[in-house]
DNA sequence: CATGAATGAGTCTTCATTCAT
DNA sequence: AATGAATGAAGACTCATTCAT
């Protein structure tokens, strides 16, 4: 896409660094991350080569930006939907359940993006730098949350069940997402808590 | 005495393809796919850089032998497990749980491999084409069991469900692995299917 | 005035093709087209390797592009010569064939890299795409001119006998210097001509 | 028993070699020198790889033969035509202006050969070593029939005129086949020759 | 003699990074 | 701040040559 401002030559950091994210997130949907040149990312955001080793110290300083940009994307969401008011604890994890599948989180861009990402994991630790807190926290307010709803449950067992399950519905969304929609994913997630919680999420099934 | 052994300066052609895709599946746990160079894998393998090519009509054709040598070995182990005389359907399905944490599939080796590819797989298609009739087949075997276990469940949500549950967990072993353990994962998805059929799994859980 | 002189690090881009182009045609009368690495090219323009492909798209678009900027100066000379004022047909006829035995054109060096290309156009027939219409285009002004001169005369045959003498001599002028001159080629050419048309080209034999 | 046909294992190295000689002029003629690789020559002529590093010292070598024996058979064809009896000069003249353009040697496959090996002399000194005494041998045999033919002609201008004309024929045949066939230019050199000795060749116009 | 797997130097091409303008 | 030409290291791939069988 190209820049919206495209008269003023200059412009404030913080709006170039998010048009090379965005760029970023395109680019590597698109042709994965090591397909995922400064070229292409300049020319899809329609800046110069050189504005990247400007803003950012280098390519992989860009990536990590990049991933940080939607982990925190992602945790702002949940967050959000679980800090309205007058929500019970069932009523806050399901806010969590429904952040994983939300359209803004769970689009076959985003998933094509995480999932690249997460097959560099294993040897870039900066990368799983980015996620490691942010998912513990998550998993970690699941499971009190659980203990909340009820005490009789192997809340830990759940919460790190609900992590499998949104995890690995995401990728068999993004790799088979006609056996796999947003909507069955979610449900099976509700259906899964409703027979652990037999008296909660009846109505969200 | 002259041997056919791994010192003998030609091989069998099929010996050498499984060195190079030994190699590949190391080099890629440990560098990715994009650091794992054609230099890379000979070296690991301790043969000469030519020689891929000579094997394999390029390293993409390697990277695809690798990813369906993976798919083969997994599909072995659950069929092979599946097959033995005098399986019930809940001991059967109990078999492909097993089979998808079986240490020889679920090493945090392979996993890194396994993820690897699955980053890729938005822009390879051929990548998927590995994985889809496999994945797919597993999925219906398991909705067929559930279905033989007892006909009052949504066999298809629960095949669903269990596949998001086996690429769940395998993405939080992989990247959580103190959190995650094969045991416990193995257990919670017991757990989940003794939910679903409270009159099964009950001594796996 | 900004100066776009060699020493400066950047340079327009039709110079650094130029200066790239005159790099391929040393290499190429020095080793051949097969010899003629970018390596070799860049080292002789005093460039970096790179910046071939920078430039061009591939080795093949330079070496194309080095055949075309060969033919377009061939066929701007004698276009030219052939374009002075005052010319009679056989003025422009002869205008031709010196133009093909200019020092400019006809050099050894030139030579060896005509040879080179014609040597690859059975299997690369992008080559003969930037000589044919040129080719014939020479050929059928020959011919016109031959029309002209004289009614009686077989001017395709002439035409044709013309573009034979030219390539075979520039041959045995490439293989046997010593005894094929640029002078003695012109004069046989001058020398067939005059047998042709008896009254004319007298005085250049 | 060991035989000499093509299902013995081993076969005269003189048959041997005569393969591999054809096998070269078709890859040459299909693909270029740099394109023809020893395992396309010897998949072409149904042999094994190994065989040329052992019947030639080395491609070059083989290379080199196989312009040789190119060279040979066409100095056979006139060589053999001049020395039928009962021939005058002009006859033998006319013998080797056909010999010229003889299907065996003027056919596209093999003027394709011959001008990969012109494109290839001028920095390999010993292809011009293959072609230059017997080119040498041919003009100086053209010239002294000349003379015999008349005195009154410049007899070398004619035989280095004859030898551009046998060339550049040649080279326009091999680019141009539409434009020129093998009838028109043995024509054509006679009409030539006709012009220089008014009382020959008039019935070979 | 014959085979073809093995070797490794050489080539084209890509691309992160630099830097003069 | 911004630009984009320039650089050169690194990687995939080719292929003449070798050599164990």
């Amino acid at each position: 896409m190209i820049s919206k401002d495209k008269t003023s030559r200059t412009a404030a950091p913080e709006v170039r660094r998010k048009q090379l994210i965005d760029a970023t997130v395109t680019c590597i949907s698109k042709h994965g991350i090591s397909g995922t040149t400064l070229t292409a990312v300049t020319k899809e955001a329609g800046l110069s080569l050189g504005l990247v080793n400007f803003h950012f110290k280098s390519k992989d300083a860009l990536l990590t930006a990049t991933l940080n940009a939607l982990a925190e994307e992602h945790r702002a969401l949940w967050m959000t939907a679980m800090g309205q008011g007058g929500l019970d604890a069932a009523d806050k994890l399901a806010a969590i359940v429904n952040a994983q599948f939300h359209p803004r989180v769970c689009s076959r861009k985003k998933l094509a993006v995480w999932f690249a990402f997460f097959g560099e994991t294993t040897h870039r630790k900066s990368y799983r730098d980015s996620t490691a807190h942010i998912d513990t926290e998550r998993q970690e307010t699941s499971a009190r949350l659980c203990r909340e709803i009820s005490a009789d449950v192997d809340a830990d067992q759940i919460a790190a069940t609900l992590e499998g399950l949104f995890d690995g519905f995401w990728l068999n969304m993004l790799m088979y997402p006609a056996r796999f929609r947003r909507q069955d994913a979610a449900q099976a997630v509700f259906a899964y808590l409703h027979a652990q919680f037999p008296s909660h999420f009846a109505d969200r099934v």
